[in-house]
DNA sequence: CACCAGGTCTCTC
DNA sequence: GAGAGACATGGT
């Protein structure tokens, strides 16, 4: 990937491995605003803001290094797209999300952001975060920020209804309490299975919502997250729907490997973005 | 007024 | 273990 310091910021040269829509749009981060020349997106204890240009991209920021690993930039896409396109599915989808890259988020921020997005849509999934930052009395030069455990330490299950999230309220309120009392989420160096097992045992956290804390805060590509979306996925493509959700969620992992996550943003943000997954097709090329 | 949204929990069998 | 229902909330 190629990108260079600039005074302020980060300077995006090839444009074609980084593209600020479908990174942001492709349903893995929820904390970003669209700005006149381009977005504002907070990382866990800074800001920047991505200006979009024809030629390039620039990130500013005065927290470069900490941009550059939260926009994943040392790792290299084209070698990754490469791979999938071994894989069938994969032509179109990749072709539809081109510059999308996995972020490396706060394992913390994911936790309680994918517990709100069970069972819940991305613009509600949105409030909630933004008004849990709002009203949590983190501030700092960045503006909003994401509340660390401490600072919910004292909040009440109302404080997590008053945001809207419903009857996850308590799975928020369980969740924090573990977590201030000395769950770990360190786990890191853990292995998938291991890991995942672990962060299950948060109220809240089942199969999914532990994938996408796996593949977002950890940047475990080997799990493969499998939502409403994929599950229509795998049955348009493979005609039947024999298979629970967790069992189509091992077939897709064991399929797709360590390039799971990948494989599996691609095919979800051309889903979403409501176009059917194709077999590629050669004799159309 | 039903139905849905990046599912999980709980209670059965 | 696998399979129904319930579940808060806000939008079509």
């Amino acid at each position: 990937m190629k990108y260079s310091f600039i005074q302020n910021g980060i300077e995006i040269i090839d444009k074609s491995e980084f593209n600020p829509k479908h990174i942001l749009e492709c349903g893995q981060v929820f904390r970003y605003q669209s700005e006149r020349l381009g977005y504002k997106i907070w990382a866990k204890n800074s800001v920047c803001y991505l200006i979009c240009e024809k030629e390039h991209d620039i990130i500013s920021t005065n927290h470069r290094e900490e941009f550059v690993h939260f926009f994943d930039l040392d790792r290299n896409y084209s070698e990754i797209k490469k791979n999938l396109l071994e894989f069938p599915f994969m032509k179109n989808a990749i072709e539809h999300g081109y510059g999308i890259r996995i972020l490396n988020q706060d394992p913390f921020e994911m936790v309680l952001s994918f517990i709100i997005s069970s069972n819940n849509n991305i613009p509600r999934i949105k409030g909630i975060i933004e008004r849990l930052c709002e009203r949590s009395g983190e501030t700092s030069d960045c503006g909003l920020r994401f509340p660390s455990p401490d600072k919910l330490r004292n909040k009440s299950i109302s404080f997590f209804q008053d945001l809207g999230a419903g009857y996850r309220a308590r799975y928020l309120y369980d969740t924090v309490d573990a977590i201030n009392n000395g769950f770990s989420l360190d786990i890191q160096e853990m292995s998938t299975i291991n890991a995942r097992k672990h962060l299950m045992r948060l109220t809240g956290v089942g199969r999914k919502v532990a994938d996408c804390v796996l593949l977002f805060g950890y940047h475990k590509t080997d799990v493969f997250p499998t939502d409403t979306w994929i599950d229509k996925i795998y049955v348009e493509l493979f005609g039947e729907n024999n298979l629970s959700r967790e069992q189509k969620a091992d077939y897709l992992s064991d399929y797709y490997g360590d390039l799971s996550g990948y494989a599996q943003q691609y095919l979800f943000y051309k889903r979403r973005s409501g176009n059917k997954i194709k077999l590629d097709c050669i004799s159309e090329d």
